[in-house]
RNA sequence: GCCCCCAUAGCUCAGUGGAUAGAGCAUUGGCCUCCGAAGCCAUGUGCGGAGGUUCGAUUCCUCCUGGGGGCGCCA
């Protein structure tokens, strides 16, 4: 819609010989007195054109007014706003234009195939994961479909963790646990304090306990051993969420593969390392970083920095389009070096971007659920699974920016009431569900054999506005996937949900606003529009990865 | 001290240059013989502060205040 008007004004500014710009900016106005849609255009080329703002935009109004199939009439109010009043037939046509065929949405191509590495979570193994974890998940993988369902192809891929520091660490935990345990008669050990600690793996060592035995003086085969199994139920975990990745990166295969090394050579050879006080430097402050950072440390291993630049070398050897990380915002300080190594490698580094998410606070009721990862006492995300279901944890994790705190209340999330937002957009689709239940009932063809009705019945004004909010959808999506912002398309599905359910509502009072009713070609043409309706709620919970049910059920009722 | 994020209604939050700033919850009052009441309608107050850019600023820039996070040869 928005595109067919601005083809046409600026079709008309060139015939009264104005060049128009390069963006012609259409609102939806908040007033209806202002019409469906406005423009500031007299405005912005009041000065190249050298004409009072007022007077450019009569000029334009009347040459647009006689496009009149689709304008009911063009205003110029205020310092020069152009405000279009448009047919309810344009609307219709429209509507239609957002199918490509009989049964399928058109494709929102906005990405034209480009290839994203898109990295996320990429949690370490080394204990099961809490609702930090989760929303990070849930975010990358809503941001993974949002990309795919706009023409974009997505590795997703989990950094694993699998050497190093923690890997040595959980094996001396489970060291330590399982001589606990094999211990006659069960005397207390105290377990050094640099240690991980937890019931997860007292259980997981107590599991795997003859196959430590043998292994037990080399703390690094356990931990390696324990790590293994740790992944395998993160992605038990995912699983139940919904998410597979599409790749696992193995840390220690950079090792394996002198992959760091490589990268090393590579910084040297540039002249990008320098030595001092028994380390080897990265010329990182060379690229905006505040300072420079140590590659090998004076005890001659690596910081964590290191295999990292390897893998982003990695990475971008691969050859993608764009390459996306999800962390958590206590990584931000990782962003700036990160992005010098890129550079340092030759690469460019606006390619490159970073998803900081902000902390997620657990909640019952209003209340702080404390946790401590010291004592190894804290809320895990297979526990708020089990507690709201996927549906409602996913959904949850969605609704909020990823650049701000969350608050995830475990008693909100787990009701099965109005003030629970997952629950009323799957209400929405299953009352329209319903619909096409009744309307079978009735004799109506099947939403699927619907074919392409006239819509000239659709003059509510109601539903013109519900074939409006449709026509936000798409534009919806392309800020969403722009600003890889994909909670965009929960806070869209409500805002969609609402609009159709006062519609729905008010057909209790006033039959005019019944989808099913004594004339065939009004009820086809509202059929239509509901089945558009549902088609997007599918489409957008898909993209969220929550399910759109055929009929909802209380749990108190079963 | 330096860097990043945040500040909008009583509460939780939308809104990245447009006209009279929106939802939900909470409050108060209405609506089920009806395509599903897990629903709908009605109901007051608000852009932390000071400058600047602009025809026009909640939005962009600078400073200030208040909150969160980060600043290691830890990961």
């Amino acid at each position: 819609m928005k595109t067919i008007l601005s083809n046409l004004i600026a079709k008309h500014l060139r015939g009264l010989g104005h060049e128009p710009p390069a963006e012609i900016v259409l609102d939806a106005p908040k007033v209806k007195e202002h019409g469906d849609l406005s423009s500031n255009v007299a405005l912005a080329l009041a000065k190249a054109a050298k004409l009072p703002p007022p007077k450019l935009a009569e000029q334009l109004a009347s040459a647009l007014s006689g496009e009149t199939s689709i304008f009911q009439k063009v205003e110029v109010k205020g310092p020069g706003f152009l405000n279009f009043f448009l047919k309810p037939t344009a609307y219709h046509e429209a509507l239609k234009s957002l199918w490509q065929g009989p049964n399928a949405l058109k494709p929102f191509d906005f990405g034209g195939g480009r290839r994203v590495l898109l990295e996320f979570l990429s949690a370490n193994p080394t204990g099961p994961m809490h609702v930090g974890h989760g929303r990070n998940a849930v975010v990358g993988d809503c941001l993974a479909r949002l990309l795919e369902v706009t023409g974009h192809r997505v590795m997703r891929e989990f950094y694993v963790n699998d050497h190093g520091v923690q890997i040595k660490t959980l094996g001396h935990s489970g060291c330590h646990y399982h001589t606990v345990m094999t211990q006659v008669g069960g005397v207390e050990v105290a377990l050094p304090e640099d240690v991980y600690r937890g019931k997860y793996l007292e259980d997981l060592v107590a599991e795997l306990k003859d196959r430590i035995a043998p292994i037990k003086h080399d703390p690094l085969a356990v931990g390696k051993l324990l790590g293994v199994e740790l992944l395998e139920t993160i992605k038990e975990e995912l699983l139940r969420l919904g998410i597979v990745f599409d790749h696992y990166y193995s840390e220690s295969s950079l090792y394996e593969e002198g992959k760091i090394d490589e990268a090393l050579a590579v910084l040297k050879a540039k002249g990008m390392t320098y030595e001092r006080e028994g380390a080897l430097w990265f010329k990182t402050s060379e690229f905006g970083d505040d300072k420079d950072r140590v590659l090998i440390k004076g005890d001659n291993t690596y910081t964590y920095f290191t295999p990292d630049i390897a893998y982003h070398k990695d990475k971008f050897d691969r050859g993608y389009d764009v390459y996306l990380n999800v962390m958590g915002a206590d990584h931000g300080g990782y962003v700036q070096r990160l992005k010098a190594a890129v550079a340092a490698l030759g690469h460019n580094p606006e390619k490159l971007h970073f998803l900081l998410m902000q902390l997620v606070n657990l909640k019952r009721g209003g209340e702080v659920v404390n946790m401590s990862k010291r004592t190894g006492e804290y809320v895990t995300l297979h526990e708020v699974i089990d507690e709201v279901g996927r549906d409602a944890a996913r959904f949850f994790f969605m609704m909020r920016s990823h650049n701000a705190a969350l608050d995830f209340d475990l008693e909100l999330a787990k009701q099965q009431s109005a003030e629970n937002p997952v629950y009323y957009i799957q209400y929405a689709h299953a009352r329209m569900c319903s619909i096409f239940r009744k309307a079978e009932e009735a004799g109506f063809p099947a939403p699927e054999a619907l074919g392409e009705p006239g819509l000239s019945p659709l003059q509510l004004e109601e539903e013109i506005g519900l074939v409006k909010t449709l026509l936000n959808y798409p534009e919806t999506l392309a800020g969403a996937v722009q600003f890889y912002e994909p909670h965009r398309v929960a806070f869209y599905l409500l805002d969609l949900a609402k609009t159709f359910q006062n519609y729905y509502t008010r057909a209790k009072g006033d039959d005019r606003y019944r989808v099913i009713g004594p004339q065939r070609e009004t009820t086809v043409a509202k059929l239509y529009l509901v089945k558009t309706l549902r088609e997007v709620f599918r489409h957008g919970l898909n993209i969220l990865g929550v399910s759109a049910p055929e009929s909802m059920t209380r749990e108190s009722e079963e």
